[in-house]
DNA sequence: CTATGTTTTCTCACTTCTGCGATTACCTTA
DNA sequence: TAAGGTAATCGCAGAAGTGAGAAAACATAG
């Protein structure tokens, strides 16, 4: 901004600023999932984002970290240096009936792993598969309150066009090394069973991944080649 | 957010939200240039990129129309339909001495023809050619205040995703119609022209547009087909 | 009216990519 | 310990993409 004087500063009214956050994961099942907590208070019991208020000269993913430390258990630590990213500000007045409050949308990538602990010993957290770029929710519940149905439609978005072309930018995969496959189930998680042939995906990955010479033991099938990410 | 009682809302202090805009185009040299305007007041005299303060209710995208029709005299008409894009929220507390500002960064693609006259008849405005990714400014002055040169890169970058593939999606070209060289024009301004053989690009190009079988006319050289968008 | 300059478009040899049917390697079971 | 099951990897033929030189098409100068 530009060109105002302190008083100007001043002068207007300002908006509430919230954080909302689309954890996302890949499950056991190989699915794309999003992490949904229980409300509290007001609409007690439907399924939401977290998220929270911003307060005083906070930092926008100080507030994201704060939010899953808080209302899922999950402290900085979990995030394991993995750092939320923008997706976008929305700015209806009439949002949030609440009063007037600009959301800003976060994504952030968690590795079922880290997840799973936290989840099956909180009754009020759950991970819901998206299907049809929506997150399908359980009971009877249709849809996320604030439109943040959006904010998930556009985290999935962001993580396709990552997906595409580069080996697990965001970190689905928690531990350095990993086979083709199951870097695959990531990568069709994300973009579809049918969006390679998995040939294609083997030579466009293994190229851009380092080969460890190790194979994988105790597997059924033929053992597969064992690569961490280059440098 | 969720899960915020009415009193919570009103709890917090709330920083002020502010909108800048990277308002970009081609210029007649085939330069990609950003358009900047000269501050008044207490920095009176430098260079930045137009902004302003997010009155009472307003949307994002209202309040950048504005604030090109205030400082820029390029009233909604002139914009032709095109819509800014979020580009990022600069959240820095102490990004800006007058307070605790927060500062959504938008990008909105012009052509040159709309441009041109209004920079011509204000002195106080100018397109500074963009290299090296940061704005080239005249003068002495070295550097876009508030960290703005970081909103430049942004845009640029985000430029360079999307013309990668798709021809003139932002639409730098005026016309409906137009030669495959004019195109490369905008696309080589922003990747650079060593990006493409320009065979490679008349082919990937040539297949997402439609031809008109028309010819361009009365230019040095041979003729070039005219070509379309689709649909 | 012809030669010249300039830019676009075509052609073709060459490289890279793709899909699919073998082939390989290990585990499990009998 | 050998046969069968399963998944990973290889090899090859056809498809698609790429770069560079040749040809084409028009304007303009002489």
């Amino acid at each position: 901004m530009t060109g105002a004087s302190t008083n100007e500063l001043a002068q207007f009214p300002r908006p509430s600023i919230a954080v909302d956050v689309a954890v996302l994961t890949v499950t056991d099942q190989g699915e794309l999932g999003v992490l949904l907590h229980r409300r509290t208070g007001d609409k007690a019991g439907t399924w939401a984002l977290p998220g929270r208020f911003l307060r005083e000269r906070e930092r926008l993913a100080d507030a994201v970290e704060r939010t899953l430390d808080e209302k899922c258990d999950l402290p900085s630590l979990a995030l394991d240096d993995r750092t939320p990213r923008q997706l976008h500000v929305f700015d209806d007045p009439d949002r949030d009936d609440r009063g007037w409050v600009l959301s800003v949308a976060h994504l952030l990538v968690l590795p079922i792993e880290h997840l799973e602990p936290v989840v099956a010993t909180h009754p009020d957290l759950t991970i819901a598969p998206i299907r049809d770029d929506r997150a399908a929710l359980p009971g009877k519940q249709r849809q996320l309150p604030y439109g943040q149905d959006e904010i998930v439609a556009r985290a999935h978005d962001e993580l396709r066009r990552a997906y595409r072309e580069t080996p697990d930018p965001e970190r689905f995969l928690d531990s350095e090394e990993f086979t083709l496959s199951e870097l695959g189930t990531v990568h069709f998680a994300i973009l579809g069973n049918d969006h390679w042939a998995v040939d294609t995906f083997r030579r466009k990955m293994s190229r851009q991944l380092h080969d460890t010479e190790k194979q994988s033991r105790g597997v059924t099938g033929r053992p597969a080649a064992i690569y961490r990410r280059m440098r």
